[in-house]
RNA sequence: GGGCCGUUAGCUCAGUGGUAGAGCAUCUGCCUUUUAAGCAGGAGGUCGUGGGAUCGUUCCCCACACGGCCCA
């Protein structure tokens, strides 16, 4: 937003002009309006930690150095009683609590600048803590310290900020005003670093491999370009970062794991973000089965760690994450699930050959469906996304993909239709995708060749043939396992968040105002 | 890309084809343990933007912008 007329005028110039005003008088009386330092001893929540427990007496009969604190933060509230006694709330974000200053008990001074003060301000108080006669925990302030103005009003305090374009575009505000998005990204906090406790203590390496890649591989999707000047490349934003990790085995690690961004060149929707955030990791010496009790045991921990209970709230429903899941075949839920689909119950005839395939797409309503070309895999899965995704909301590993659909994957001892490969499906969401790797490089070739010759038919998400890694698998790659988990789906599990945009703190957004 | 819905005071929201409303915030008074503090008074609006129809539009029609949900 470089062109001033490209910016909306300033708004609210009253309320702003006040505020200035308010800074310039506290400035005028001889404090920093923005000083360096104020020591704590305390945040909002460790006083409201630390003294929760004790009442009224209690505390006043605690030692005085105890009780005494140097406590910062946000003022959300003022309630004048007069022109002699104040209460204010202080905010850290998570917790408030309350403070109370009396015209005798602060220097002249510091009443002074509290009349001044606005909601927003920053304020570091120094008290006692006490109780009042209703029972608040509340701060007996006998020195105030300025911290910073807000120069601008807050959201309205009961409602707070409901307006969903603005809490994300000003995820700041957002936070400011609602205690309940703080709590939601300290959950996926808590979560991105107890899996890579779990991770660290299995004996895996937490590896950075390329987010600018020469060629975008391991996902069927398509990239955003960019471009190295001096080398006078194109480079792609990873897509996934399979391969890579996949070289890694090659190497000789034996358990490796990723937690970073790809992108992806897609739509936007509640389940999907340009950027997101991947957990991918590799076994060496594992299988498929290996990799879904290792995600099981992962997240039953994670949930009992973190939210003290395997069972999840989803909307309405309840989401058990207590091991085992469920698994069925791809064509067990297809036929499950097709069992009240137009046209009568999709039955196993339904889906045996390619004409069938397509017959049975067209009658539960897919359309288009000459774009699967003549692939039956990407029918059954096309069937699959229409009939039974929605309905699973209980952990459920899907197993046996089609090996078409799975260039990636090992497939199955005799079975070389079907692939080693599984997806897990939570709260009718695909959170994982894992598989017995492919490490047969001629194999690999063979099925990169294919994926070619798709993408020369129009499907421009097929994969891209990656000699390199074709060359690393034939040096010997272990039997190994991989998996990767959408961590932001797995955040939105735990913190019942309905959209992927609660769950990233600045979701991709049309700019309101584009730079010219 | 398609369908439906939304955009009104700083915030949260009502509302009407005939000069725009509330609560909170803000401003001025009163109040020394309140807590969605209370009481009294005041100020604050390009009703998303641009066209059109109308004597007249925030309201009807069209387009556009941004957002939400659903579908692709």
């Amino acid at each position: 937003m470089s062109d001033a007329e490209s910016l909306p005028e300033v708004p609210l110039p009253e309320l702003i002009a006040n505020r200035r005003a308010s800074r310039e008088k506290i400035a005028q009386s001889g404090r920093a309006p923005y000083p360096n330092r104020f020591p704590v001893t305390h945040l909002v929540s460790d006083v409201v930690r630390l003294f929760s427990q004790m009442d009224g007496p209690a505390l006043d009969a605690a030692p005085e150095v105890e009780r005494t604190i140097r406590v910062p933060g946000r003022v959300l509230s003022i309630r004048r009683m007069g022109k002699k006694a104040v209460f204010a709330d202080l905010s850290d974000g998570r917790e408030r609590l309350q403070v109370y200053l009396r015209t005798d008990s602060v220097p002249a001074a510091d009443w002074e600048l509290f009349e001044r003060l606005d909601i927003g301000d920053h304020i570091g108080a120094e008290g006692t803590v006490f109780r009042t006669r209703t029972g608040e925990l509340s701060v007996k302030v006998s020195g105030l310290t300025f911290l910073s103005k807000s120069l601008r009003p807050l959201p309205e305090k009961w409602h707070g900020l409901t307006d969903v374009e603005r809490k994300y575009r000003q995820r700041y505000v957002d936070l400011i005003a609602s205690p309940e998005t703080r709590r939601t990204f300290e959950i996926r906090s808590r979560l991105v670093s107890f899996i890579r406790r779990f991770f660290d203590g299995r004996g895996f390496v937490e590896v950075e491999t390329p987010m600018m890649q020469v060629i975008p591989g391991g996902a069927a999707a398509r990239p955003f370009v960019t471009h190295h000047n001096a080398l006078d490349l194109d480079l792609f934003l990873r897509i996934a970062p399979e391969l890579y990790l996949k070289r890694l085995i090659v190497g000789g690690f034996t358990k490796v794991y990723e937690i970073n961004r790809n992108f992806r060149n897609e739509g936007i929707s509640t389940q999907h973000n340009p950027e997101f955030t991947m957990l991918e990791f590799y076994t060496a010496y594992a299988d498929a089965r290996d990799q879904m009790a290792l995600t099981e045991e992962l997240f039953a921990a994670a949930a009992a760690e973190i939210l003290g209970s395997t069972d999840l709230r989803w909307g309405d429903d309840t989401i058990s994450l207590k091991a085992p899941f469920r698994r069925i075949t791809m064509k067990d839920a297809v036929l499950e699930y097709g069992a009240d689909a137009p046209g009568g119950p999709v039955t196993a005839e339904d889906l045996i050959g390619l004409s069938a395939l397509r017959r049975t797409a067209e009658r539960v309503g897919i359309e288009a469906v000459e774009r699967f070309g003549d692939v039956p895999g990407k029918l059954l899965a096309e069937l699959f996304g229409a009939l039974a995704e929605r309905n699973l909301l209980q952990p459920t590993f899907v197993v046996d993909y089609p090996a078409e659909i799975s260039p990636l994957s090992k497939t199955k001892p005799g079975e070389p239709a079907t692939a080693d490969r599984f997806e897990l499906f939570i709260g009718r969401m695909e959170v994982a995708n894992g598989f017995s790797e492919l490490n047969d490089p001629d194999e690999q070739a063979e099925r990169f060749r294919a994926q070619v010759a798709e993408r020369a038919h129009g499907d421009d998400e097929a994969m891209l043939y990656d000699e390199d890694y074709v060359e690393a698998l034939s040096y010997g790659m272990p039997p190994t396992a991989g998996e990767g988990i959408v961590i932001d789906r797995l955040a939105m599990l735990f913190t019942n968040s309905p959209s992927i945009r609660d769950v990233i703190l600045f979701p991709l957004m049309r700019p309101k105002y584009r730079a010219s």
